[in-house]
DNA sequence: GTCATTTAATGACTTTAAGTCAGTTATTAT
DNA sequence: ATAATAACTGACTTAAAGTCATTAAATGAC
């Protein structure tokens, strides 16, 4: 009598599907202008249903940002098996973020959403979601490659690690969140989108070296 | 006969207590939490006068942004009168912004937002926004600083100064919305502040050292 | 000073979209 | 077959942005 299973498998398969869903209305009209109802049609639930599996609007956005977190990660997994330097890792796992940005623009934008929606109406999901992020994200990987550069010499070791990887993060971030904003700047400069990545990242490497 | 140049003056006047008005609220509600009932409330007008003044509840915070961005322009302004080299004319210009972030932590947050809403429902009068920030903001001032920089041989010559110095306005604000959002991180390095500020920024400017 | 005209301000109303909940339908266990 | 439980529904409530017909104030021509 495995029925409390199956439905228990079959409760996430909806929850999965109510996520797919969220997302393709998401990417084509943007948050703000995405309502509940495109997706309860999109889904093929009525808007009831939605409010089962997730408490809000903004919930929902959450376990998208959350699935974008899960695809960046499983990228940037291989990076540890390089066998290189720190300093090169975080090269690549730098390039790896950019691909992931150029394939996944969707799920980038989400990423940066959660990292800058307003700062005042801080939801209890959104503080699991950061701490998910700090755990589960390319940070924690970024930690662990700076901490390596310091043992190496590659890496300067007058700064906390901690807080030279989470400025990375940041970094990448906010170049992001700067080109998808300001995609005026490659006509200013007559800069190709990937000579800028690849200047961006050129200088924040050049900055923690040692 | 100046009856209409007072007239003019009297609305620029009340425009400006409008927005003095959803200063107020935004900075102690939050944006997305302000209402324009309340900002109607606490200019002493009613909610239709705002229409009259303002297209919509952004169009009056962009209004917020823009003097944000003033006060910043005003305190940054003494940095070309110091007599030092480009990057450590760049350091306060970096130090300048770390006061104003102090001083205003509610304009930061309004230039933080300008740069981070969503991206899919652009506005004409945020793009009007944006090239003001191109033209008025510091990002100005750092162009010339990188320049000089570039001249000077204290920066790097390989990477387009417009670059350069667009990627560290990015940067600056990145930092401040990471310290805003995660304000843990002080917690999990043991770090002040203000040691946080000086590394971040001392990063940067290692980055586009020559 | 009066009054027609223009300008400014009002707040009740409309609209839109998030979120709720009493009622219906489907599934399971006995 | 049926009672109990779980899943789903969509009409309804609520909240807030934005509108507009109406009222009030200011102006300037006479």
């Amino acid at each position: 009598m495995g029925t409390k299973e199956r439905k228990r498998r079959e409760k996430e398969q909806r929850r999965e599907s109510i996520i797919d869903a969220a997302e393709k209305v998401f990417f084509s009209k943007g948050f703000a202008a995405a309502t509940m109802d495109d997706i309860a049609l999109e889904s093929e639930l009525s808007k009831g249903t939605l409010y089962l599996y997730f408490n809000s609007k903004e919930d929902l956005h959450l376990a998208v940002a959350k699935r974008a977190i899960g695809i960046l990660n499983q990228m940037t997994g291989i990076v540890k098996d390089v066998k290189k330097n720190a300093i090169q890792k975080l090269q690549e796992l730098g390039r790896i973020f950019i691909k992931f940005a150029e394939k996944h623009p969707g799920y980038l934008n989400s990423i940066l959403r959660i990292e800058s929606v307003d700062f005042n109406d801080i939801s209890l999901s959104r503080d699991e979601l950061k701490s998910f992020i700090f755990r589960e994200s390319p940070v924690n990987m970024a930690i662990e490659l700076v901490k390596q550069g310091v043992k190496e010499k590659t890496i300067r070791q007058d700064i906390p690690t901690g807080v030279i990887a989470n400025i990375l993060w940041t970094q990448m971030l906010g170049m992001f969140q700067f080109v998808t904003f300001h995609n005026s700047l490659f006509e200013l400069t007559g800069m190709s989108e990937e000579q800028l990545f690849d200047n961006y990242l050129e200088l924040l490497l050049n900055g923690i070296r040692s």
